[in-house]
DNA sequence: CAAAGGTGTGAATCGTGATTCACTTCTTAT
DNA sequence: ATAAGAAGTGAATCACGATTCACACCTTTG
């Protein structure tokens, strides 16, 4: 044997890696799913197409990878938001919805592509993954809440799915109020409001800074 | 000039176009789009995938009409549901909900694909006329409330919006908690209970027959 | 009954993209 | 320098379904 690869042949091979997956979340926060073909993260990336099979061993793993950093990333966010465990329910709810709210609609491909955009298979497993993330991140908040008495009795697994559900649609969903012109700080506002009424049972107070 | 169509044979038309319709809609409600190929519809149809082009111009079409015919259905089922312009908002909105989650629950894998599945965009089109006409009931409903003082200020939009995510989520979304065993009915009375509150910010008051 | 449309058929065609693979180029170790 | 293993290349291949179309079969009208 002659060749072993070395430190800075694996660098060089990991850096391909990742301008692979740079490029194709790149396609996908531009034009979604249709528009990453594996030709054109290819080209985007700089390398042939049968590169990237170098690197995974289909479209639907490469595209797993995708999601997984990017959603990752965004449900690291709102769980750091919302990790204060001594502060009220609802105000954990509130920052918590407000960061998802505002991440969405700084990236709006990007997230209609994480919370709702079809996918294949392999990738919806994904998408499960990390949509059940962002339940169970609220299903923790509100069973807390619960239990100290500060939210009226309920199921949190089912509140938790609905507040994922209202957040996505009203944000990114097909019929969302944004699709009309619209200012995003008050759809934020409105939002917000609506899920602490919808955990709390009463009228938010202004919790604003 | 010598054959006109006539009513036998314009009925017999008829009839081959909803059997591919219906067929269509059934392959829809076992496995969702990707189980309905034109070949599949046909031969459920019983006719040849050529007749099927003599009924619709694309597949795309078919499915919209398929799409269209579902859904206004469905609609129609919970506008009813909530036509009493006499009764309090809360009530109204507790009873469409029910109305949409108690059929949403008995079709699960139609309503999963009337409401969020992947699909080409001519029927996406639909879908959004869809979603879209749910939205606007709900917020017929609560924009009344807010008119007669009976819910707090609102945007009617988004909130409708945000109920229309949250109702599809937690009954047919990939986070569901349906997906684990369950009981509808405990599962319905959660999701009215958060919808209620979510617009009234109140707890809901027993409206149970 | 013959002519003239309509309607049904399903194998062949087409389009789209993912995937492969024979070949080239690069790296390292001797 | 040279051998040997890695990594890169991109044109060719494949898979998969939608769509077409030349032909056969029905209905109706004169």
């Amino acid at each position: 044997m002659a060749y072993r690869p070395t430190e800075r042949t694996e660098a060089r091979k990991a850096a391909a890696r990742e301008r692979i997956v740079g490029a194709a979340r790149e396609l996908i926060a531009h034009g979604g799913y249709a528009e990453a073909q594996v030709a054109a993260v290819a080209r985007r990336a700089g390398v042939a197409t049968g590169t990237v099979y170098r690197h995974f061993p289909s479209k639907a793993e490469l595209f797993a990878e995708v999601f997984r950093n990017a959603s990752q990333h965004e449900v690291d966010a709102v769980v750091e938001a919302a990790a204060d465990r001594e502060s009220p329910a609802a105000a954990r709810i509130a920052v918590a919805v407000e960061t998802f709210a505002r991440r969405a609609l700084r990236g709006r491909r990007l997230a209609w592509a994480l919370i709702a955009e079809p996918v294949d298979p392999a990738v919806e497993a994904e998408r499960l993954v990390f949509r059940r993330a962002y339940r169970d991140a609220f299903a923790e908040v509100i069973e807390a809440g619960v239990a100290a008495g500060e939210l009226p009795d309920q199921d949190p697994a089912t509140s938790a799915a609905a507040l994922v559900g209202a957040i996505g649609e009203a944000l990114v969903g097909p019929v969302s109020p944004t699709t009309a012109a619209h200012d995003p700080e008050s759809l934020i506002d409105s939002l917000r409001d609506f899920c602490i009424r919808s955990v709390t049972g009463k009228e938010p107070v202004d919790v604003n800074a």
